[in-house]
RNA sequence: GGCCCGUUCGUCUAGCGGUUUAGGACACCGCCCUCUCAAGGCGGAGAUCACGAGUUCGAAUCUCGUACGGGCUACCA
């Protein structure tokens, strides 16, 4: 536990692919915690690994987060007083931080060759060995002389001495509580490869050490490096933090999330038409919760109420339906305005039904049509299939199954003539939902059929199918002229004259 | 193989020794609303709390073991 009272977190991504489900969720638990305590969010880009590291991979994180509306103190756009935030540009400072180990007697070159290591990890299998790692070979070499063979240009690595006498490492974790690792079973790990690079379990102590993190919160993946990480911290003299590991997410069969449970990547959720606030929502309720009763929690709440006291052990397999039903409910809670700005012209735009430039109608026109899609809508892209027969005009699609059905029938000449009477008797300022509904309301009867024949006659008429929005509102957004023009059309092209 | 972690309705979870006939949400089923589709309202079904021992007057809650799943054991992160 840290003396210092700040709160500093990280989340430290490595830019070998796009943000992921799991980093995601790491990366709204960091941000919340730092939030909720008043603390700060600090972004490091983990891209020690120059082979599988992009730049693009890089971009595509920030701008997922950004997306999932994170915001971070620091970061590699956002210059602090502990950066660098790009592990690539902290070469020197891994480097002398290993030396200074080594001068220390805390680390030690090897000279072991990758090859003879891995035949002695299969010669131990092969025995069945209760341990199997590495036999400390190269500890024992005095130290003049490897600094001689180094300096002869001979290849090494640099690995850490875990002290013999160390004992018990115990991680007070704030999730899982006090786990325990006896030292002994631990290598003395590579801290340094041959190629001069620093390894994982060693940068990323040397940052968070240097960036005053106090709280790690990460996968459960990293529990069981925690110990090598805590040797690190001892060797160099730092504070450790406080370790929150959070669990995996999986896919709908209980295995490892991967391409074939569909979208892993947050990009593509995007991409699919959910929402910020919805996936965010979900994600953090993914493992975490408020007082077990809250589903929607929005993420002022989220900031505010966050702690890792509620975040719980065990894995968590990712549910689309729920997340679905989440994206549904935030679009219904938003004002018709903030739909109409946020979701229906963007994506009436992106279809190509509506441009920037011009909109077609004017603005109550939209916010009405939002009010009828919004409770229709699991995603934002589900707008166009419902606004698009508004925007057919005289070209409106017949579905055939809802046309044989409903049209095709002896009854439905009678209902669209006597329809066109009634709305056409309506004054072009009495063309709204309300009086189209009442001019209407009484043919079932004076044609003495069911309301629901009569009614979808009409639908299928005006709308192209027996599945519309409800008829008034939708007469009253296609507009008279068109209403009557479809109804006409429909009653020559599809009614039977007896 | 060794070490570590996890296990409450199908899924996400509440539960921190008695208030529990184990609560909520999604999904599912039924009813209501209704001109279709949604939304909404009401109700229902669904969990021998992985299993087995123990501690205790009392255990989903504490301890140990077993099983199953997962992680680490890399010159990946």
């Amino acid at each position: 536990m840290s003396t210092d009272s700040a709160v500093r977190v990280r989340f430290a991504p490595s830019p070998t692919g796009k943000l992921h489900i799991g980093g995601a969720r790491t990366a709204i638990y960091n941000w919340a915690f730092a939030r909720s305590q008043g603390g700060s969010f600090i972004l490091r880009i983990d891209d020690t690994d120059p082979t599988r590291s992009t730049e693009e991979n890089t971009q595509i994180i920030l701008r997922a987060l950004r997306w999932l509306g994170l915001d971070w103190d620091e970061g590699p756009d956002i210059e602090g007083d502990y950066g660098p935030y790009r592990q690539t540009d902290c070469a020197d400072l891994y480097r002398e931080a290993a030396q200074k180990l080594v001068k220390e007697g805390k680390a030690y070159y090897c000279f072991c060759s990758a090859e003879k290591l891995a035949r002695d990890r299969e010669a131990a299998k092969a025995r069945k060995d209760s341990f199997q790692g590495y036999p400390r070979t190269c500890r024992h070499i005095d130290p003049a002389e490897a600094q001689a063979r180094v300096d002869a240009g001979e290849p090494h690595t640099i690995r850490l001495a875990v002290p013999e006498d160390r004992g018990d490492v115990v991680i007070q974790d704030a999730v899982h509580g006090e786990v325990v690792f006896n030292a002994r079973e631990l290598d003395d790990f590579i801290i340094f490869r041959s190629d001069g690079t620093p390894t994982y379990n060693f940068a990323t102590v040397v940052d968070d050490a240097r960036m005053k993190i106090s709280h790690v919160i990460r996968g459960d993946d990293h529990l069981s490096n925690t110990p090598r990480q805590v040797i690190v911290y001892e060797a160099l003299g730092a504070e450790t933090p406080t370790f929150a590991h959070i669990s995996m997410i999986l896919g709908s069969d209980g295995k490892k999330l991967s391409k074939r449970h569909g979208a892993t990547s947050v990009e593509e959720y995007q991409k699919e038409g959910y929402l910020p606030d919805a996936f965010l929502n979900y994600l953090a309720l993914l493992g975490w919760s408020l007082d077990g009763e809250t589903t929607i929690i929005p993420r002022e709440v989220l900031a505010k109420s966050f702690s890792l006291d509620h975040v719980s052990k065990n894995p968590a397999i990712m549910d689309a339906e729920k997340l679905l039903w989440m994206n549904s409910s935030y679009m219904g809670e938003m004002t018709d305005a903030e739909f109409v700005d946020r979701i229906l012209m963007p994506e009436l735009t992106k279809a190509g039904l509506e441009h920037d430039s011009e909109p077609m109608h004017e603005r109550e026109w939209y916010e009405l049509l939002a009010s009828i899609a919004k409770p229709r809508c699991k995603l934002s892209g589900d707008v166009v299939g419902i606004a698009h027969f508004l925007y057919e005009g005289d070209k409106l699609t017949y579905d055939q199954k809802s046309v044989d059905k409903n049209l095709a029938k002896e009854w439905a000449h009678d209902v669209l003539r006597a329809t066109t009477d009634v709305l056409s008797a309506l004054g072009d300022d009495e063309w709204h939902e309300e009086q189209i509904d009442r001019a209407m309301e009484a043919l079932p009867e004076k044609l003495d059929l069911a309301k629901r024949k009569v009614f979808q006659a009409i639908r299928v008429a005006v709308c192209g199918n027996q599945v519309s929005p409800p008829l008034g509102s939708s007469m009253e957004l296609l507009g008279k002229e068109q209403t009557l023009k479809r109804i006409a059309y429909a009653q020559e092209s599809f009614t039977q004259t007896a």
